[in-house]
DNA sequence: TTCCAGGAGAGAG
DNA sequence: CTCTCTCATGGA
């Protein structure tokens, strides 16, 4: 058992409910995940963070790893300030205070949101647990059972029926394809790491099955990319009725996000898209007020 | 039964 | 460039 302390405007809930990763499963009060090959107990006291791990490795020495996963190092306070720029993402930042955008392993967050395309998210839970039970690592934790995620090369090398068995449908291909790609050297990992958004964008949707949105996911939720903006079915509603009032194409989305929130869109983004899932009521006359908004509409 | 889900690709215009 | 249609799957 581990702590983490002092972690300031933090929700561990929020962070990890707000549909960015879905490898967490919350019982009772903690919340259990696989990163890195282990098993994580997290749970959240006040400012405490406390942790388990189902490996005995020293666990002091995983801490800064996971303070970067969860992106508590970041002044996300002062980030926010920034993008609060009217009524309603003031009500989104309050109701949502302290969740972080994650910084997840590179090659699960691609796989993910491949098979998260035209789905939703119990049944894309559902298909990386079938993959990894199928294709990886049996993990414990007092009782706790989940798997590691599996490889690009034990992907790469799966026949098409046994993914179709784990319910990917018609983006087994997808799948299959990336994870040749990255065993054949012709996708790098740590190439991609290391390149500036848009870099890493163009690459990422070089690949058959990711196209813009599903490639600033990737941006956003793994590489750490807050100027990425991924616009779902959601993020267009949103943006439409809320603030351009009119029917947009993405361009036009993107253009007037990124100008109106800046370089940390992709935060703002992240807020308005869970906060409308917390409130079924979010497009009702009187959230639409936005008497505080920046004059740039 | 039809519709929807953190879409992408192919084709037509 | 934009629009439309299809793709596999399961829950509502």
């Amino acid at each position: 058992m581990t702590q983490i302390q002092n972690v300031t405007d933090f929700s561990l809930k929020y962070t990890l409910e707000s549909g960015q990763s879905f490898r967490w499963e919350r019982v009772d009060n903690a919340y259990y995940g696989v990163v890195e090959g282990r098993i994580l107990k997290i749970s959240q006291e006040g400012t405490t963070l406390h942790v388990e791990s189902s490996t005995d490795e020293d666990e002091a020495d995983f801490v800064p790893y996971l303070r970067h996963y969860l992106d508590i190092v970041r002044d996300v306070p002062k980030l926010l300030v920034g993008v609060n720029n009217d009524a309603y993402m003031d009500r989104a930042i309050e109701k949502l205070w302290g969740m972080r955008i994650l910084n997840q392993e590179l090659w699960e967050t691609i796989a993910s949101f491949i098979l998260s395309q035209n789905n939703n998210v119990p049944r894309i839970r559902g298909i990386i647990r079938r993959l990894s039970e199928r294709f990886s690592e049996r993990l414990t934790l007092a009782g706790y059972v989940d798997y590691s995620f599996p490889s690009p090369d034990v992907l790469a090398t799966a026949t098409e029926d046994t993914l179709l068995a784990c319910g990917t449908g018609y983006r087994a291909n997808y799948l299959k394809d990336t994870a040749q790609a990255i065993v054949s050297g012709e996708l790098s990992l740590t190439s991609l790491q290391q390149m500036p958004y848009t870099e890493a964008k163009q690459e990422l949707m070089r690949r058959n099955g990711i196209g813009e949105k599903v490639a600033d996911c990737i941006c956003l939720f793994s590489l750490g990319h807050l100027a990425a903006l991924p616009i779902d079915v959601w993020i267009k509603r949103i943006f439409e009725t809320l603030y351009l009032r009119r029917r947009a194409t993405h361009r036009e989305i993107r253009e007037f996000a990124h100008t109106y929130f800046g370089d940390s869109v992709g935060y703002a983004q992240q807020y308005l898209f869970h906060y409308v899932h917390e409130c079924p009521n979010w497009a009702d006359a009187e959230h639409l007020s936005l008497t505080k908004m920046k004059s740039l509409l």
